[in-house]
RNA sequence: GGGCCGGUGGUCUAGUUGGUUAUGACGUUGCCCUUACAAGGCGAAGAUCGCCAGUUCAAAUCUGGCUCGGCCCACCA
């Protein structure tokens, strides 16, 4: 045993303990173990710094990965990042203020692989600093090559299993970013707009009014809607109406979407306002009339306004209906609109060629699947039913981006057939790559697919891509399904949702026997924390003043499943946690100092009392471990470390430990043995939680006994049977509430808790008596009482249980 | 508008198969330098458990309605 230091430093003592971790590979996953617990962990976006939702998360599903570890399990506990896709594309135009639009395709792929790699270390060190225990050698990013492979083989498969489909729809589309988006990518955004009535005219030279907050789409306007009960418009039914401005007709049509009580009850469709005029454009089989271009411009069926953007053109629209006298009404109105989330665009609806993912026809298979997994908490379940049940389009993949993965497909520009790529040949990139055969029509003359696959595509797939990792021609059979997934709720209906799709399509196998839902972290105020706001606090500004362990320990205050709102006094609690562990260990280390751990018969009742609900501690913390219930294993813990131990028995034992030949023979050796054994557990059940101060214990004393490198590979804390003494429990439960009635009496006379008094009398029942009897020389000695005797004359409450007191001071 | 979750001392939170005095922390406050810990210890004050109704001998806990907040979805002419 070294020198104790009498504080623990831990900015010295977090560097030296990853090093450690480090260098003795403690972490290393072995996939010849008979035991492997496996976990698909979300990869982080590199687009944005680490945010305190990232340190939460990780660290809850950092304290099953530890759990599991002491468990016997070896852990495949691998990382990735998500660099793919728009997000970094991003990041990059903004770093290096450049414009993939106005660079070579190819150079601005490499800035983008150059930067991802300036940037990854750093990024990653984050996670390595909040001690989140993942063979950081297993590390994959989703636009790796080894990623790009497996998505393009995901694709290869789909395709021939007829699962995928390129097709012209319409679909969301960002003027901006000049892209399909997916549906997750829109944000709602109030906006100021007008509400505009203004006159078509009818056949018979009678107006029509409807309202709208979009005149620019006149030219696109295709058809007038009323309710079919609507009576002021049914009569008009199949009539003709002129477009204002336009001039084009359109007919008066009728369909229960329309809401008679909305504007004037007369909408106008326009291809494509919004989803109901895809509706409408699909269900009456409606002309196409494009008036809005992919960089947001108005088209040439515009006529004057050809050119000019989209709110340009309503302004200069609305200007010249009012001129005209079209114009009847506007009033101002705030509304929420779809705005792309990176952007801020208002987005389109365009018909463009896109690819997407056929499985509306596999909602039941989708549901059955879910129920297949081990929900925790078990109804987030009910988000992932909800979703599926109100699909409505199958899934679109593409981008038209030149930063992603690419399609590994050519169209023969002969007969126009879709040539995929042989899976020899992956990674493919079709734009400088060719397809090793012709086509089936003999020609050789190919136009490669320009779109990349959206990051979805490819993080959907990360169970694959992690088992990928492994060398080992079993790997897959070893590794999947995975044990676990975790993530938090906000992301059920797309990630978890779609990985279980690939999952089924690919494996037709759940890919993880659980899954774990964690919330979010919030600010102070209980707010989303969020650039925009101002209220983002990141982790490494909270570890320059706090240890690791203090971040972690405020992480496994949240219940599983629950948002949890960041206050910088939570974290103070945290580093008063591992204070006072290191206190404690530190009197532990004082007494033990030559202790060497022998099984022997423990003699005294408190000894008994404090190993029995150590058992009782252990067990709570293992069924609540089990259950993912990290924070209920953690109060449980706490309150047995706090109050059972550090106030109460140590208090108790230490007069035993420092004047043992008051004691009985064997006393001493007694308070040894318990002192170490619950010292121990309390480390052991605690690491997964603080891996530092637990660590650091570890090694300082228990280490040479132990024999293990590190506590994370000692063996969690078994229940030994012969250790459950109710008998005991009972009689040291009464006797910290009597020693509890003491501090009180002594606190109310102002006194040092150190000032002796003559007697403590009690009156109870002789049951009691005899439970009170094992322990009373240990109360005795603990408050400094000279004599302790059983009277009936007392008047004082002793918390909890039918007895009174009274004290001589 | 729909689905799921939540509302507990000033602040955050445990407890919800109904049953003595509702858990812990921060903050407030009194005392105490006590051979681990003053970054501490021992006490104290502070909660009609979001609101209303119901079931029950008994409700923080069960039921219904309302309200506020979060996430997801829909709407957004």
């Amino acid at each position: 045993m070294r020198e104790i230091p009498n504080k623990y430093e831990w900015q010295d003592a977090e560097n030296r303990i990853n090093d450690k971790w480090n260098k003795k590979e403690i972490y290393k996953f072995d996939i010849n173990s008979k035991k492997i617990y496996s976990i698909d962990s979300p990869p982080p976006t590199m687009s944005g710094n680490m945010h305190m939702g990232h340190a939460f998360s990780f660290s809850q599903m950092d304290f099953i990965a530890r759990y599991k570890r002491m468990r016997g399990f070896s852990v495949f506990f691998p990382f990735g990042t998500d660099d793919n896709g728009l997000p970094t594309a991003k990041l990059v135009e903004k770093m290096k203020n450049v414009k993939s639009s106005k660079m070579e395709r190819g150079d601005f792929v490499k800035l983008c692989h150059s930067t991802i790699n300036e940037l990854r270390d750093a990024f990653i060190q984050g996670w390595k600093n909040i001690g989140i225990s993942a063979d950081w050698s297993l590390s994959y990013s989703t636009i790796d090559l080894h990623s790009q492979k497996i998505s393009q083989k995901s694709f290869i498969d789909l395709y021939k299993m007829g699962r995928e489909y390129r097709m012209e729809a319409p679909y969301i589309w960002c003027p901006t970013c000049q892209t399909a988006i997916a549906q997750i990518e829109l944000q709602d955004k109030e906006l100021d707009s007008s509400f505009n009535d203004l006159a078509f005219t009818l056949k018979d030279g009678k107006d029509a009014i409807i309202s709208t907050t979009r005149p620019e789409l006149l030219p696109a306007c295709v058809a007038l809607f009323a309710h079919p009960d609507d009576k002021r418009y049914k009569k008009l039914e199949g009539t003709t109406a002129k477009v204002p401005i336009f001039g084009h007709d359109v007919t008066v049509l009728l369909d229960e979407r329309v809401d008679p009580e909305k504007g004037t009850g007369l909408v106008m469709c326009c291809t494509f306002g919004d989803q109901t005029d895809i509706e409408w454009f699909k269900a009456h089989k409606l002309p196409l009339r494009v008036a809005i271009t992919k960089d947001g411009k108005m088209t040439k069926i515009a006529g004057k306004y050809e050119g000019m953007q989209i709110k340009e053109a309503r302004k200069i629209i609305i200007e010249d209906l009012e001129k005209a006298g079209i114009l009847k009404s506007s009033k101002k109105i705030t509304h929420s609109v779809n705005v792309h989330e990176r952007c801020d665009t208002e987005i389109e609806i365009l018909k463009t060629s896109q690819w997407f993912i056929k499985y509306l026809d596999l909602k039941k298979e989708f549901i059955d699947a879910g129920k297949k997994i081990n929900w925790y908490p078990e109804y987030m379940r009910t988000r992932y039913d909800n979703w599926i049940n109100g699909l409505q389009w199958d899934w679109c993949i593409s981008m038209q981006r030149s930063f992603g993965i690419p399609f590994p497909v050519w169209y023969c520009k002969k007969c126009g057939e879709i040539n995929v790529a042989d899976e020899s040949q992956l990674p493919v990139d079709p734009l400088t790559d060719k397809p090793k055969n012709k086509c089936k029509c003999g020609s050789s003359d190919f136009e490669p697919d320009r779109d990349v696959m959206n990051t979805w595509a490819t993080s959907t797939l990360t169970p694959q891509i992690a088992i990928g990792l492994i060398d080992d021609k079993d790997a897959m059979k070893k590794l999947f399904p995975m044990d676990l997934r975790t993530q938090a709720h906000d992301i059920i209906t797309l990630w978890l949702f779609n990985t279980v799709v690939k999952s089924m399509f690919h494996e037709n196998n759940i890919p993880w026997k659980n899954t774990m839902i964690s919330g979010f972290a919030l600010d102070s105020h209980g707010k989303k924390m969020s650039k925009s706001k101002g209220n983002v606090i990141e982790p490494s500004t909270v570890l320059q003043k706090y240890p690791a362990d203090a971040l972690r320990f405020w992480a496994s205050e949240s219940k599983l499943g629950d948002d949890m709102s960041y206050q910088e006094k939570d974290i103070k609690t945290g580093l008063k946690f591992v204070t006072k562990m290191w206190n404690a260990s530190k009197f532990a280390f004082i007494h033990l100092e030559d202790y060497k751990p022998k099984k022997i018969k423990v003699t005294n009742t408190i000894d008994k009392w404090i190993l029995s609900k150590m058992t009782d501690t252990i067990k709570t913390c293992t069924e609540a471990f089990d259950e993912y219930q990290y924070s209920k294993s953690k109060r449980a813990f706490e309150n047995f470390f706090w109050q059972d131990l550090c106030d109460n028995y140590l208090e108790i034992a230490k007069d035993r430990l420092y004047n043992p030949d008051k004691y009985p023979k064997g006393s001493k050796e007694s308070a040894h043995y318990t002192l170490y054994k619950v010292l121990l557990a309390c480390v052991k059940l605690i690491a997964p939680i603080t891996p530092y101060i637990s660590e650091e214990i570890y090694q300082i004393f228990f280490k040479e006994n132990e024999k293990s490198e590190s506590v994370h590979i000692t063996a969690w804390p078994e229940i030994e049977k012969d250790l459950i003494d109710k008998t005991s429990e009972k009689s040291g439960d009464i006797a910290c509430s009597i020693i509890g009635a003491v501090r009180k009496y002594k606190s109310i006379q102002n006194v040092s808790m150190n000032q002796p008094i003559k007697k403590i009398r009690i009156s109870c029942s002789d049951e009691l008596k005899d439970l009170i009897d094992t322990v009373s020389e240990d109360i005795q000695n603990t408050v400094k009482a000279e004599t302790l005797e059983f009277k009936d004359d007392c008047d004082i409450e002793c918390n909890g249980y039918d007895i009174k007191l009274g004290f001589d001071m």
